[in-house]
DNA sequence: ACAACAATTGTGAGCGCTAACAAATGCAAA
DNA sequence: TTTGCATTTGTTAGCGCTCACAATTGTTGT
């Protein structure tokens, strides 16, 4: 940090005078104003560059109200989803010039996510990501106006907040379909939390695709997301084995399924075929390698901000986008047993 | 955000007015100083609540220099280390009341790193937490005096630098000790990027324990931290037998190792050993659940925050500080086979 | 040449807050 | 009562910037 002979940071003014010019000169020039020589341009950044000026961004947002920060809210961020939308937001948030304040929820409810919120207002950010994966968010969201635009990731959004989100339903479909294909007729789901937004969808899913295909809707066991909780469902379901195929709402519970099977000696995808969901790096080099969803987080977040800034720049309405998912065909699903039903 | 009147957000003034008291008596309410009167603390506290009136981040801090806000740099945060101490450093800063300024680095180098430094600076932020995890990081770090305490996770510091590190190498004694002790003579390293302190240092730990003991120190390959890297190592050191125990840099490399040895036909425990690093919540249902070096890498980031908030509020000198790393046994390590060598 | 207009530059005020100092008040001791 | 001192409150200035407007300059057409 340069310092002027006088002990202080350089300013505005500092430059005007070594350039020879006004201050609001220099400040047109910083802010790219068209209506400036060239000749002046050019002085200015000398001077600017000499002293190595650098704007005052409390000075500036004072006055213009805004702060050139997106505000990101966020739950559960050691979470593989979570966390890595949080990536792809902040990657995309700097490439467009804004600078990223977080704040992680430990517990979610109205009273902590309205303080978080009013944390970024005073803070008069730009714009409001928020990742938090549960379903009364978007109530919640609705009733706290911060004005200035409001993205819900993971949620499809509302009249009053946009949302960007990845086709839960539609990877759901996706995985059943992939088990029916291989000639499944009782494949069960163990799902994620209900109160979680994609948690609901992906249940939702599987038992759409199942009804469709007029198969039974009944095996199903709500999990954690956590590797253990899927361990636990696992030894039940190696004890009970009705299903011939099971679709799990993410790969770590997944993992946690095929190491109960494992030590329960049922074979994956011999005796029962596998599904996960989200294609962690990992999932690759389960035991088996896991077939599984893929969600793009990094295009999640490169989607909210497209949408948040359009709403502050181009000052565009609320709208939503859906990113689609993919399946990864690996190892752990196979045609049902000859011998099962 | 309740408006005024006039249709401007309260300020100062407005709750002075309505408390019948000037701004500045105020301002002593909402800065807790002591010398205001009960009665007056009382009245103003009703008229700020009348309002809804909220404090103007900007005015305060450029005025004060001061932003109630910590820098968080980090790199590698898809990683699940780095981004369980960006939640633990996160956590911490919350709750002493500051709030948290993110900028992740796509590439590490003095450039990048410099522009992320000049940007916490420009936002006046009252310290900066560094979570690169790159050797040359402290080095770059030293070059730069923001002017504010800076703590780099993950490494000791300097005399110009804090810092707030997981003691690396006695993790890997730990590990290293533990497969000493169940009989191994031949110990091999998967380590991670010679590049990364972390990647070094265990490097480093798994030499000396070795040296120590007066065993070779000769099998080692290096990986990039990823389970694909540990699978391609686990196909090699499937074809070359020559080590009884291997210890993995952490644990997604030890499950690619895993799944080559599977693969393979190499059984674990029974044939090689494995230790890995980190313990993630999902290595304890690995195929075999695996023997790991667990790190708290929330703790790291309270202790990174204990330092930065003396160093901040008490000004307290630049000073470092080490969490210790504990060995948690599961069923990838045993006595090796009585015929090995 | 001049007026008419556009392009460029400068001036003054004020965003909302805190720091430093000044003034007023209360209360005990002389 | 009066002085002296601590406690409480008020006044003024200014942090560094942008906005709205005023003033100046350059450019063109007649």
């Amino acid at each position: 940090m340069s310092k002027s002979s006088n002990g202080r940071l350089p300013r505005l003014e500092d430059v005007a005078e070594l350039a020879g010019v006004s201050h609001q000169t220099v400040s047109r020039v910083i802010n790219n104003h068209p209506n400036v020589s060239k000749a002046t341009r050019e002085k200015v950044e000398a001077a600017i560059a000499e002293l190595g000026y650098r704007r005052n961004t409390a000075a500036r947002s004072l006055v213009t109200r805004r702060s050139q920060t997106i505000g990101v809210l966020a739950s559960e961020l050691s979470q593989y989803g979570p966390a890595n939308t949080l990536l792809g937001v902040e990657q995309a948030a700097r490439d467009a010039g804004y600078f990223v304040s977080i704040a992680a929820l430990r517990s979610v409810g109205r009273g902590a996510i309205f303080d978080a919120l009013r944390h970024f207002t005073d803070q008069s950010v730009d714009g409001i990501a928020v990742l938090v994966p549960h379903s009364e968010t978007l109530q919640i969201l609705e009733e706290f106006n911060p004005g200035v635009p409001v993205v819900a990731v993971g949620s499809l959004g509302n009249e009053a907040v946009s949302g960007a989100m990845v086709d839960q339903k539609r990877g759901a479909e996706l995985a059943v379909g992939h088990l029916i294909e291989q000639g499944h007729r009782t494949i069960g789901h163990v799902a994620g939390p209900g109160d979680w937004i994609d948690g609901a969808l992906r249940a939702e899913g599987w038992r759409a695709a199942l009804k469709d295909a007029g198969l039974p809707q009944e095996i199903l066991h709500e999990g954690d997301w956590s590797a253990g909780s899927g361990y636990e469902i696992g030894r039940r379901l190696a004890a009970d084995r009705t299903a011939t195929a099971l679709f799990v709402g993410n790969d770590q519970m997944a993992l946690g399924l095929l190491r109960a099977f494992n030590e329960a000696g049922v074979r994956v995808p011999d005796d029962v075929s596998v599904v996960g969901f989200d294609d962690q790096p990992e999932s690759g080099y389960f035991t088996p390698p896991l077939t599984t969803v893929r969600q793009d987080f990094e295009e999640l977040g490169r989607r909210c901000m497209d949408i948040m800034l359009k709403e502050i720049e181009a000052g565009a309405a609320v709208s939503s986008t859906v990113v689609t998912p993919v399946l990864v065909r690996r190892a752990s699903t196979a045609q049902p047993a000859a011998g099962s039903r």
